[in-house]
DNA sequence: ACTGATGCGTC
DNA sequence: GTCGGAC
DNA sequence: GTCCGACGACGCATCAGT
């Protein structure tokens, strides 16, 4: 008889063949294309659609006989068939024509008929090898039918109890045998990123299934989740607070499925045959020898021989049967010991003696902050502040100064802390040894990572003194110490050793909020006042240094005049007041100039011209990073409106701008540019925040998205600052400028009436940029300040009327309103109401707070933070464009988007439809392709 | 190798 | 980037 | 006017978990 032979795989010595084995062959029988099954062999025999879905998973080069179902071909004298097993879409069973023998393998199989799979079918055989992965008479499964009812059935009564259903089953198969059933019920699908990908190649491969979307985290309330049976417990899941989970498994009909998976619910569907099914294809294939396989492998096999058929389980060895405990595929059943846990026993707070406070500088700084915080009058808080400031030694001023702006390091300070929210509360909770509940009790009573610090920690840490210096140590460890599992215990021993009062601004700092009503500006009247130098002499030196603690530093020196502008260190950039009218930006312009000239310019636009009244510069506003660069020599640094060098971002600009001929400074944007391509901001985006380490070893950088530089300010020339040079002359200069390739002057305009600026707005437009700038042209530069000088003419794209679907709580001050929304558009083929944005910007308090009223007793669903509402709030929002994005379920996203009004006369039944939606969106895209 | 979560910096 | 609010 | 705070979307890097 044929030779069969088992290790790690079933191998058929005579013909050199393996069958699904787990290690990489020469030559192999692939069955179907779970990822346990896919080894990179060097020939495989496998059905023609596992060969693509193989493709897809594994992609590479082998010798591939990919057969049709049905079709009899030789392999390298191998005379082979196969049979579809209906285990999962494209899965085969390999039936083999041996001199007058015949052999099945099954591979992994099912003969209930599914959604998913081909129905499988068979072939009487002298031997057969079939896997028995349920080979006990314990798994039945009931009729699918009846399952997927009591699924539906689920995920019906976990919706209505305002809770989110989750699926698991495997993603390559199980997962869209639910779907569909699922969407004849009226639910709507929700699928893992794995799950979407496997059901995305399907349906690639000719197969349809019914609606679903892919998971997104801000859309899951009315969904029901399906993930992959690793994502129980995920991280993903646990963000999920009323949430109620099943195992979708043919293991589900283990009486302690429930508990072995920590889930609430299991069913058993499967895709592999229950026992009854195993019993008939032995009755179907009428085999002389039966190997078995997998799970239940010896059990099966001796029911088959009670049964008067001869059969053998194949293992390890090759030996017969043998106990070896079986239960291969399951995890342990055995003897759980629930880990219990072990508490500390509490009692630890109060007694421990501890240094006084007033050791403790750090104590001091957050007593300031505090009082800081009370003062209502910003004068009060200046001198709270300058007060402080003046006790500090040399070491600890420039500290002091820089955690008052809510920074750990100075804002020319490239460090990053890389702690965020996630870290600092699990740091708290860890610190505080508090029970999830009890923490979470407290953090959602205030929605202020400060706030919840001081209460949490109050009365649970011990104290000990803590240095400014020392402070400044820690951040930079934090800093430097790299993963989120190793800051998280940073912090958390740090904040053991704190006050509460301390760790409240030690929080503060790291969420870069102090939320004390002061930040750099008032800081800076702080220094002046508490130094007595003059406020725009503090400033300047601020401006130019990028750093308020050095700042301080020459002030209580009297040395601020040494700060100067130079080369190669940044300085702020001049910004822009927007404004949303051209009539508006001129009468800036001309208010507080001659009243005669203001009559004029009213009363007739054309004397303007000819009178010497007021000219604007214009330039194009392009959508892009403002960047200022610096060049001397062979030198060249590119800095960010934020003062981080980007050189590295923009290598090939770098290098080409040395081949300016004069040492300079200029400021402008660099845009994604290419000619005769349309490239949008988010081109750009994709060169940003980009490690480029060791990419100028190939120049240009193929990939990259190409980039221009465009020019519209100078502000140093040849050693000389140009910042108190008006307008109108650096511009000249800039004229006299040999431009490198990739470098583009701005052009300037000129207008002398809101008819004109309007009109080059237009022009603007038309031209496919943001907007217009409006200058004065005798205006000097004004570093970091949004003075009248320059202003910003941006309109909406247009605007959308839309229905509130879901209310946040807001943090800080807003911790006790429902103060963000989420808005949908109607898709008008479903009628679904499809997210699409949030914005709370545009409101004003008090509509805030109605609304807040009215959502609390229109909530549908309260998942504590995040309200589902009733959707009878209809908002006009306006935004400045609109593209695709998987952010919300509508399949796009709103950028800028803020509320216009609330339209109390519209009801849901007049919003906004997806189809309009969508029009802008592709208005927006098909003007860009035509220019 | 892949997905998801988080943090950061750009607008 | 957006916006409203406080001084 | 100016500053402050409370918010939007996106893309990249990094890490955790499997």
């Amino acid at each position: 008889m044929i030779d069969v032979q088992y290790q790690r795989g079933v191998y058929l010595s005579h013909e050199d063949l393996w069958l699904d084995p787990w290690d990489a062959k020469r030559f192999a029988f692939v069955s179907h294309a779970h990822s346990d099954h896919i080894a990179p062999h060097d020939e495989i025999i496998v059905s023609k659609r596992t060969a693509r879905l193989m493709q897809a998973r594994l992609p590479g080069t082998r010798i591939e006989h990919a057969l049709s179902f049905g079709e009899r071909r030789t392999v390298h004298d191998v005379d082979v068939t196969l049979l579809p097993a209906g285990h999962i879409f494209g899965s085969a069973q390999f039936f083999l024509f041996a001199r007058d023998e015949t052999l099945l393998y099954t591979g992994d199989f099912k003969l209930r008929p599914g959604k998913s799979a081909e129905r499988a079918e068979w072939r009487e055989a002298d031997t057969l090898i079939m896997e028995t992965t349920f080979g006990l008479p314990r798994y039945r499964f009931p009729p699918t039918e009846q399952v997927i009812d009591q699924i539906v059935t689920f995920c019906r009564e976990t919706l209505d109890d305002g809770q989110v259903p989750v699926l698991l089953g495997y993603s390559l198969g199980k997962a869209q045998e639910i779907l569909c059933s699922l969407d004849e019920a009226g639910l709507t699908p929700m699928l893992h990123g794995s799950v979407y990908q496997m059901t995305r190649i399907y349906e690639q491969l000719g197969q349809s299934f019914c609606k679903y979307v892919r998971y997104n985290v801000n859309d899951v309330a009315g969904k029901v989740l399906i993930c992959p049976p690793s994502a129980n417990r995920s991280r993903m899941l646990e963000k999920i607070p009323h949430k109620r989970v099943a195992m979708i498994s043919g293991w589900a009909t283990d009486p302690n499925a429930v508990y072995r998976y920590q889930v609430d619910a299991a069913f058993p569907l499967s895709d592999h045959a229950d026992y009854n099914d195993l019993l008939r294809y032995v009755d179907l294939v009428r085999p002389r020898r039966v190997f078995t396989l997998h799970g239940f492998a010896a059990e099966f096999a001796r029911d088959l021989r009670e049964r008067g058929i001869e059969a053998w389980a194949l293992t390890e060895e090759n030996q017969m049967e043998l106990s070896l405990g079986s239960a291969g595929m399951l995890p342990e059943a055995s003897g759980k010991t629930r880990g219990e846990v072990v508490r500390q026993s509490a009692g630890q707070s109060g007694q421990h003696a501890r240094a006084p406070q007033s050791e403790s500088e750090f104590f001091a700084f957050a007593h300031v902050g505090e009082r800081i915080g009370a003062a209502a009058a910003k004068l009060q808080k200046v001198r709270l502040l300058a007060d402080y400031l003046r006790t500090l030694g040399q070491e600890q001023l420039p500290i002091a100064a820089i955690y008052f702006t809510g920074r750990a390091f100075a804002q020319s300070d490239p460090r990053t802390l890389q702690v965020g929210g996630s870290i600092i509360y699990r740091a708290m909770m860890a610190a505080a040894k508090l029970s999830d509940a009890e923490f979470h009790r407290i953090a959602h009573g205030h929605g202020d990572a400060g706030k919840t610090a001081f209460e949490a920690l109050e009365g649970r840490t011990n104290p000990e003194p803590f240095a400014l210096e020392e402070s400044c140590n820690f951040f930079d460890t934090l800093h430097r110490s790299r993963g989120p599992i190793a800051k998280t215990e940073l912090l958390r021993s740090r904040l053991a050793k704190l006050s509460a009062r301390e760790a409240q601004y030690v929080v503060k700092i790291l969420t870069g909020d102090l939320r004390i009503g002061l930040r750099e500006g008032l800081v800076e009247e702080a220094i002046a006042h508490g130094f007595e130098m003059p406020l725009d002499q503090v400033k300047e030196a601020h401006m130019l240094l990028g750093d308020i603690g050095a700042t301080a530093m020459l002030a209580s020196r009297k040395e601020l005049h040494r700060a100067e502008l130079s080369i190669f260190r940044p300085i702020k950039c001049m910004l822009a007041t927007p404004e949303p009218t051209a009539e508006a930006v001129w009468e800036r312009f001309v208010e507080g100039k001659d009243p005669a000239a203001q009559l004029l310019s009213v009363a007739a636009a054309t004397y303007d011209a000819a009178g010497n009244a007021a000219t604007v510069y214009l330039e194009d506003k392009f959508d892009g990073i403002r960047a200022q660069l610096h060049r001397s020599g062979q030198r060249v640094e590119i800095f960010s409106r934020d003062l981080r060098r980007i050189t590295d971002q923009f290598p090939e600009l770098a290098r080409q701008a040395r081949n300016f001929e004069k040492e300079l400074i200029v400021d402008g944007e660099i845009i994604a540019y290419e000619q005769g391509r349309r490239l949008t901001f988010f081109d750009l985006q994709k060169r940003l925040g980009r490690k480029s380490d060791g990419a100028d070893l190939f120049d240009g950088v193929a990939a990259d998205v190409p980039v221009a530089f465009i020019i519209f300010d100078l502000l140093w020339l040849n050693g000389r600052s140009l910042l108190k040079t008006p307008l109108r002359e650096r511009r000249g200069r800039l004229g006299g400028l040999r431009l490198p390739p990739q470098f583009q002057i701005a052009e300037v305009m000129s207008a002398h009436s809101a008819s004109e600026i309007e009109q080059t707005f237009q022009q603007a437009r038309r031209r496919l940029n943001e907007g217009l700038m409006i200058k004065d042209p005798e205006s000097v530069y004004l570093p970091g300040t949004r003075g009248m000088f320059w202003f910003k003419l941006k309109k909406e794209l247009a605007t959308l009327d839309v229905v509130v679907v879901a209310a946040e709580l807001g943090h800080g001050k807003r911790n006790n309103v429902l103060s963000d929304y989420t808005f949908a558009v109607r898709d008008e083929t479903t009628g679904e109401l499809l997210p699409i944005g949030k914005a709370y910007s545009g409101l004003t308090d008090a509509e805030i707070a109605d609304l807040t009223e009215h959502f609390k007793q229109n909530t549908i669903a309260d998942h504590g933070r995040y309200r589902e509402v009733n959707p009878d709030i209809v908002l006009e929002v306006a935004f400045n464009s609109i593209q695709p994005s998987t952010r919300h379920a509508s399949g796009l996203a709103l950028r800028f988007p803020r509320i216009k009004a609330i339209r109390r006369d519209k009801n849901v039944d007049s919003i906004d439809t997806l189809e309009y939606a969508r029009q802008l969106a592709a208005q927006r895209s098909e003007v860009g392709v035509l220019e």
